[in-house]
DNA sequence: TTGTAAGCGTTATCAC
DNA sequence: GTGATAACGCTTACAA
């Protein structure tokens, strides 16, 4: 009780009666004499030390600390994201450091330089801030969104995955294509959900409706829109592309209220992969993004101490899967 | 450019023409003399200074971070969890240090001790471990699972809330209850789940069956069970209550592909308040924890620097919610 | 190969 | 009220 003063290195040199800098070696894995190498072990078993890390991180100019900054963790695209973030950085011995936003451009400012007086060894964000000011010499990786140049973005392929929805809504058969969303009036990497999308019907010579709203719109909007394209029982639409899950989601319960059936009547492809309870069944038909593979590679490139020529734009593979809105 | 050699108070101190301490004085709100505050504030804002929290860490012997360790972030329940507790840490200037475990017993003992190393000011954690060591000397506070005398724990009221469910189902006709449960096999308040639900039943004169199966057993276990009690296209049981949102998800989803409906030949409710895409429908009728009130709680207890009496046991009134797998 | 000592940026204790 | 100065625990030249 009385002695839990915290242990430190001087206790450790003196119990094993070497230097200082000896134990610091050992510590460090820096080879030193082989009894000596014992003696400090034992000292360090015997006494329970642990390197202090705020010491160490000060001494270094470094912390093993890296910061993460995402809206919130209830969607369950952003949870999946930071769950695997988490896991990766404990894998490599980083420890994860976590800053919630809900899209606030101030507090994205704010802990976008909380990691100047951190010293953090990387930071994987985001955020929506238009004019965010980044720290300079702190790896940054960037979400969705490219934050200029020198920054990289990690995305998964937008216009692909826009692409491939268009895709499968023809292979099953859909005729009158529409696309729709609500987002982030700021341009980022999602857009091309919708770039992909039309370039494919294009391509396929079918006509397709986009109806986009601002992110402050209420979703009512888009029960407007239903409706108004909604005769005699039947939408103008056969098959239905959003640009999230979520709003696939909101879509379908629409629709059902009017009526109408899903997949039966009209079809619907959703983007992120999320799934019930986080691991269980897709929520509707969707385009899966690579979450874990994401993660994996912003936290590579946010370790990346050098910035050795870093490509500005790093776009990850996406894939389908039915998940019961569609009539595969 | 060549400056960003990291400004620092004696930079401050010299920019403003006054000793190191002043400046020092002025960051920590220390009344010092007028001209000297403005002297300070103008500098500070002129060299964009900001405090290295490291530094002032190891001085203090102490950081203003609180390390939350949980099992994952893709459960719904824990994703919640970690994102009210993150919030109300930020609103009272902590930082969040956040470390997934998925159960490992090795993993919660690393993170747990990692706090020694770390000098955090609390520690928040939702463990299995039955022989956890707790690091002595930092607040710290368990979910659901009471650690020892000494450290708090906060919980849901899960005997209420056993007991609300039974009288929900009751109100709602049901005659032949059962209570599902998979869950760790070593003794935690969620146990209180089934002992309300079974007190409930015995007070209304009910009789109740008891299904409860260690963490290791595959869900198949249940479906087994599920198929012993049917008998001609009837099940045994008219009610059920699961321990868990997931489990009365999968078990509905069992149910219905033997051709039973819910609610309308069994009515089911879970336990968590778990809702699809994180703040949309619930899953199915539950027994809702009051997650903000909990993590509001357990912060201020990891706060408390002083151990003044805390109580042991804390538990959070539970309410009800229906969310379409009952017939109210 | 080992020991010594100078900081890293803060805070806190004193003389002034 | 203000300003030197000594830690906090660690790393790392550099000297022995």
């Amino acid at each position: 009780m009385a002695d839990s003063k915290s242990i430190t290195m001087k206790d450790v040199a003196r119990e094993a009666g070497v230097a200082l800098g000896t134990v610091s070696k050992v510590v460090n894995g820096i080879p030193v004499g082989k009894s000596y190498q014992r003696a400090v072990e034992e000292a360090i078993d015997r006494l329970g030390y642990r390197v202090n890390r705020q010491a160490r991180a000060l001494r270094c100019m470094k912390s093993n600390i890296v910061e993460i900054i995402l809206p919130n963790l209830y969607n369950p695209f952003f949870s999946r994201l930071a769950d695997c973030l988490c896991r990766e950085l404990s894998r490599r011995s980083y420890q994860t450091l976590l800053f919630l936003t809900e899209c606030s451009f101030e507090l994205e400012q704010a802990y976008m330089l909380m990691s100047e007086q951190q010293m953090v060894s990387g930071i994987i964000c985001l955020t929506y801030n238009p004019n965010l000011r980044i720290p300079k010499g702190i790896p940054t990786v960037s979400i969705d969104r490219s934050l200029g140049p020198g920054i990289a973005c990690v995305a998964s392929d937008n216009f692909g995955g826009g692409c491939l929805a268009a895709q499968k809504l023809l292979e099953n058969g859909c005729k009158r294509l529409a696309f729709l969303r609500t987002g982030a009036s700021l341009p980022n990497e999602t857009d091309k959900r919708r770039d992909g999308f039309i370039r494919a019907c294009t391509d396929a010579g079918v006509p397709c409706h986009c109806e986009c709203v601002n992110d402050g719109t209420p979703y009512s909007a888009f029960e407007d829109f239903l409706r108004s394209h909604l005769h005699d029982g039947r939408l103008d639409f056969d098959g239905l592309f959003c640009a999230t899950d979520l709003l696939a989601y909101k879509i379908q319960r629409s629709l059902e209220q009017m009526g109408l059936r899903v997949p039966e009547d009209v079809q619907i492809i959703g983007y992120d992969g999320a799934r019930c309870f986080g691991d269980q069944e897709y929520y509707c038909s969707t385009i899966v993004q690579p979450t874990e593979e994401m993660a994996r590679l912003c936290v590579d490139l946010a370790l990346q101490s050098s910035a050795q020529s870093i490509p500005c734009l790093l776009q990850l593979p996406v894939s389908y899967a039915s998940g019961g809105s569609t009539r595969d």
